[in-house]
DNA sequence: AAGTGGTCTAGACCACCAT
DNA sequence: TGGTGGTCTAGACCACTTG
């Protein structure tokens, strides 16, 4: 038996939750949680870093909190659905859920600004910017996933080893010293697949694809990043939890 | 002069701070606010409250902190794009801005559950519900916007008033005493047009849209509404922001 | 009235960034 | 080292639901 010397911090609280919900071994046959009182003293934590958890747990749609009532667990989505508001990887969210993404093919080469296929969404680049040009083809569970194609700002992140291409470039970035990403900025949209982008997903041309841009930026405010995912949106779909007032 | 006598709510200090933000009155020449100390002695506010308020501003996309550096006003975004993450209406956030949502035509119906189009994403419903039906298109400054099909749960919200059908629908189900709506689930899907709503959009046949499908439910857990929106995807996209770590 | 979650206070300490 | 935001404590009071 080892012995807790230091009470939990709110994601330590968040991730054994986590496991206890995926578990089923949390809540009565109602579903219904214990009160507030009593998980601060089964888990050893304040109300803060309780609600905390809690709260975070209810952006992922584990949890809802009813005024007055209780916290209940919330019946389990359909997996291939992608929860947006998320504080991890999708890769690593993923694995968690036992599913398998892989990278079938990634090609990288820089390139002037001028060649990139599109350009951030919310902010203007110096026109002599060099960019290097990632793009990956990803499967999960063998079926075609995602399409993406990035481009990392080449004076900031500096060329990409081979590696980290098939594996998680955010964790390849991260593990860099001088980057510190801060935020992301997404923006979805809608579109259509071309023949080249059809074969891929196996789908027609012309069939509907979800499509996510996004621009990365560093903690100071500095862009590093932006890309366009697009999914096939018969097998993923986004997913969001939103409590009113 | 009216003194102010009880301190400021996070839902005030929001609605202050966005507006001195829309109206340029804050933060200096790089965007940079004043610091935490001085920003609750200038609101006469608590650290929790202003931090609570930030961290809202934040999810809307507003403004963003840096851990050791400060917060920062961010550049305005295009104002055709939905921030998911809101707490307030659409059709309020759109008149803030000085947008003008109409609906154009406007159809209810009592219907069984079979006869529905579709059903909730995330939960199953008795076969002898009955449903009562809205269809709905509106327009953004006169510009064909989002087609709209609603379902209400007969036995929880009853009919619904005519001129609610051209209002605000969420507005009218908050001032009926019995409904006190809990929370939302969305998920984005993306899809192409039919024939008959490509008219609507003034689009062809087969054009991208963005499909936001909601189950609406009580703050008890029940269901009482499920949608299905469609969005002209070149004129209007979600917006969200994540912040990392 | 009792029990639930929601909000707020006042203060402490920590982690990060600049100098 | 001093200033910034990030986390946490311990407690108070409020609002909502149920009996």
């Amino acid at each position: 038996m080892t012995q807790q010397i230091s009470s939990l911090d709110t994601a330590a609280l968040v991730k054994k939750m986590t496991a206890e919900i995926q578990k089923g071994r949390i809540g009565d046959h109602s579903r219904k949680l214990a009160s507030e009182p009593e998980l601060m003293a089964r888990y050893d934590v304040t109300r803060y870093t309780l609600r905390q958890a809690l709260s975070q747990l209810a952006s992922m749609g584990y949890t809802y909190q009813a005024h007055g009532i209780g916290t209940f667990v919330r019946p389990r989505r359909h997996s291939h659905t992608i929860t947006m508001q998320n504080k991890v990887n999708l890769a690593e969210e993923l694995s968690r859920q036992a599913h398998r993404l892989e990278t079938k093919k990634a090609r990288q080469r820089t390139i002037p600004l001028q060649e990139a296929e599109f350009l951030p969404v919310g902010c203007e680049l110096p026109i002599d910017t060099r960019l290097i040009e990632v793009k990956r083809f990803r499967t999960l569970d063998g079926v075609p996933y995602v399409l993406e194609c990035s481009y990392y700002l080449n004076d900031v992140v500096g060329p990409i080893p081979k590696d980290a291409l098939y594996g998680s470039l955010f964790d390849f970035l991260r593990s860099q010293t001088v980057i510190k990403p801060g935020f992301i900025d997404e923006v979805i949209s809608a579109d259509t697949l071309a023949a080249n982008e059809a074969d891929f997903f196996n789908l027609s041309r012309g069939a509907p694809v979800l499509v996510v841009r996004d621009d990365s930026y560093l903690n100071s405010g500095q862009l590093f990043a932006f890309s366009k995912l697009k999914y096939n949106c018969e097998t993923t779909q986004l997913f969001m939890f939103k409590k009113l007032s």
